[in-house]
DNA sequence: CCCCTGATCGGGAAGTTTTCCCACCATCGG
DNA sequence: CCGATGGTGGGAAAACTTCCCGATCAGGGG
């Protein structure tokens, strides 16, 4: 960051959010704020504002926050993209961070820890609030890189239920025993750290494996 | 409202939300701002705040927006409720309605409309945003009304169910027995003819009642 | 007022599913 | 051949669902 102003581009598809962030930023330091109200948007304006750091929502219409990270950071790969999302899904939340994400905040934080991400960002460390960081903890000890871990039949099993299936029906289409996919599912829910089936569904179609 | 500045008292469990709405009313406008994090905290503030307009968030932890609204509504008669909300599901709008709402916005409105929301309900007038207004012209062609169907607790219910809730912390979260929310969860099955909680979540999600 | 209806809340019993632990077998790279 | 990994399911206990039912309460209508 140059000297005077920090710049900072703030990406959500929401005005209120936008506005919150603004204020928050400006009232209290001496913040160039931009706004963008989606990824593509922000792509093209990258470039001309060249913006310290980007908060970047994760859940938007069209080209999603996790997709804006990937094709910024692709074209731009010394941006520093600060992601701020109402979902906590330790899952996502390594996939964004092997992505290049600088940071991961819920929108559940209070509006300081808002503010304390975006000035570590911008010192270049990376920035968890604290409801995240926690269910990082509890994942690592847990299972090391959840998503990856199913294997064929766990994840063939997951589409199936994502889909809407009922465990007796996979059951007898896959000619197995509802226990052994009972257990498949147990075993999957346990490595995506999902507690129940609608987050399970959820889940699934924020990774585009099934669709609404 | 009084002469003097007008009350407004911001319910909504995202602290940059409320920071938002905050930074567009009074930047622009003699609003004197209040705010609070859940249905329950409004509930308890609002006698000694005695606020011209409430703005509420549909969906919050706890006791939600709507249930909020029944009982702020039913303590204070002549509470002026304005919704927020991410859903713009047609029914859902005018279930709020009936409950005595002045308006209801979707979150992805314009600045300028939340603005124009509160200034009209300030006037005693009802408003919708655009979307929404938009949604509720074209629901008789093709709006599946099944969710109609639905008692309150059931739609309730439902859309804990469908943001990917267990019975058990629902019950937890409405004081109830996990028997009595699993019964209403059975009778509501039923009436929508879904098999899975996989199969109600897309279907919420489909009607626009809960988000990927 | 009283009755009726519908919504809400939950207990009981029976049935089903899930969980956790374990065992057995097949495959595969070293 | 060996050890690791994946697929398969049994057994037992716990949890959940379903269906049926009764209690309570609010809001009309007569």
């Amino acid at each position: 960051m140059i000297a005077g102003k920090a710049k900072i581009l703030l990406v959500d598809d929401h005005a209120v959010v936008r506005a919150g962030f603004r204020y928050l930023l400006e009232s209290r330091h001496q913040y160039e704020v931009s706004e963008a109200g989606s990824s593509e948007e922000a792509y093209s304006v990258y470039g001309e504002i060249e913006p310290d750091v980007v908060v970047l929502d994760v859940s938007m219409p069209g080209m999603g926050g996790i997709e804006g990270l990937r094709r910024l950071r692709s074209r731009h790969a010394d941006a520093r993209v600060l992601l701020l999302s109402m979902y906590d899904d330790p899952a996502f939340v390594s996939r964004a961070m092997k992505m290049g994400a600088m940071g991961y905040i819920s929108k559940n934080s209070a509006a300081d820890s808002l503010v304390t991400a975006i000035t570590e960002v911008l010192r270049g460390k990376q920035y968890f609030s604290a409801d995240i960081a926690d269910r990082m903890q509890r994942q690592d000890r847990d299972y090391d890189s959840a998503t990856l871990a199913l294997s064929t039949r766990e994840f063939e099993i997951f589409r199936l239920l994502a889909e809407g299936r009922s465990v007796s029906t996979i059951a007898d289409d896959l000619k197995l025993s509802p226990k052994t996919v009972s257990n498949h599912r147990s075993r999957l829910m346990e490595k995506l750290d999902l507690k129940t089936t609608a987050e399970l569904v959820h889940y699934a179609i924020r990774q585009g494996i099934v669709s609404a």
